[in-house]
DNA sequence: GTCTATAAGAAGATAGAC
DNA sequence: GTCTATCTTCTTATAGAC
């Protein structure tokens, strides 16, 4: 990793733990192995490394969104993936996107900056939105639709049911985020939620 | 209200906003009508309104929390009222619920400041998730117990249940924090979720 | 690209008059 | 209790040598 690289990592890390403005240009050098001044051969000013970390996360989430829509697509041509979906693939399914959401490092330091910034902009709150509650929502209802058409959930309101089954997922995220020693706490109670939720929803043939 | 109070209203408003950091003692005394010097005569120093907001709205969550626990108490001698307890009756309730909790200012803005501190200092941390985590969970879950014990609604897993009901609604409550104008579209939400809820989890004899 | 030195300005807080 | 004036410290950013 060359220099500029690494000071949006640190820059990244450290407004995740304590915000952009109690993150001193100083601090992110400091932790690069460099003087203040220096970095600002990299960027113009602070903001504009803010900046750096806001299109780079852009970036990483725009092109794994179009690998999860390329899946997403062709497991629709295979409906065969969804009538096989058990309540153990469902869980495995549950638990391996909790996990890679809350240990992931760009995402859990991504996370937790926009939601320190998220009412300082406008653009910032469309932001935290548009990945947390309406991408989410909107991949995972895709999938539950196929779901419903393969005949292993029931319901009459797609919508509803990927908030129930997201919302509670979303909330012991940020418990985790808040509070890291509650994570065993919490995949406990996300297993007993999927469990229930496929018991609310499924078929159970 | 004497200027020691305005003082606290003006911080809180501020801090919701911009967090801690970017507000100024300039910018509270501007509001409150006074230059900031006159404001070291009330508090010691920035941290100490800060504080002081903290301890205030304590005081008023757990003056609240008591007389809650007053009604729950009640409501459990008197099992009839959850056994009348409708399908538009349980939609009400929620509504209120969602309602004050989004437009009550000293809620709103309370909530705000704490999303935005809550990762700067453990004691943040423990106190948010005590008043929109734990507290509303184990409140919601008491009642919810009432309602399995009258029969209104049927699950093997209290906890969970509540869960569902709630996690949703926070989650459209962080939704309506961030983006004021999405507020039309989360109570359509809200009541699409609490009327499948109420189909899910509902004896609907 | 990195450094030291330093300018420029902001922000918290105090002193002391009224 | 409020004000003006001021101090001190911190922080961003630039200048210019290496």
């Amino acid at each position: 990793m060359n220099t500029k690289e690494k000071i949006l990592d640190e820059a990244l890390t450290l407004f995740s733990e304590k915000g952009y403005a109690n993150v001193f240009v100083g601090d992110i050098a400091e932790r690069v192995g460099i003087k203040a001044p220096s970095l600002y051969k990299h960027y113009k000013n602070k903001q504009a490394i803010f900046d750096a970390i806001i299109d780079e996360m852009n970036r990483r989430f725009e092109e794994q969104a179009k690998a999860m829509q390329i899946n997403g697509n062709d497991a629709a041509k295979d409906a065969g993936i969804y009538k096989s979906m058990s309540e153990d693939r469902l869980l495995k399914l549950g638990r391996e996107f909790f996990l890679y959401y809350l240990h992931d490092d760009y995402n859990r330091k991504f996370r937790k900056m926009l939601t320190i910034e998220q009412f300082h902009e406008k653009d910032l709150a469309e932001e935290y939105s548009k990945l947390y509650v309406d991408d989410p929502l909107s991949y995972q209802g895709m999938l539950f639709g196929f779901m419903v058409t393969a005949g292993v959930l029931k319901t009459d309101n797609v919508q509803v049911m990927t908030l129930h089954f997201y919302a509670p997922i979303y909330f012991m995220l940020t418990v985790c985020d808040r509070q890291p020693e509650r994570e065993p706490e919490m995949l406990k109670l996300l297993d007993a939620h999927i469990i229930q939720f496929d018991r609310l929803y499924g078929r159970n043939e």
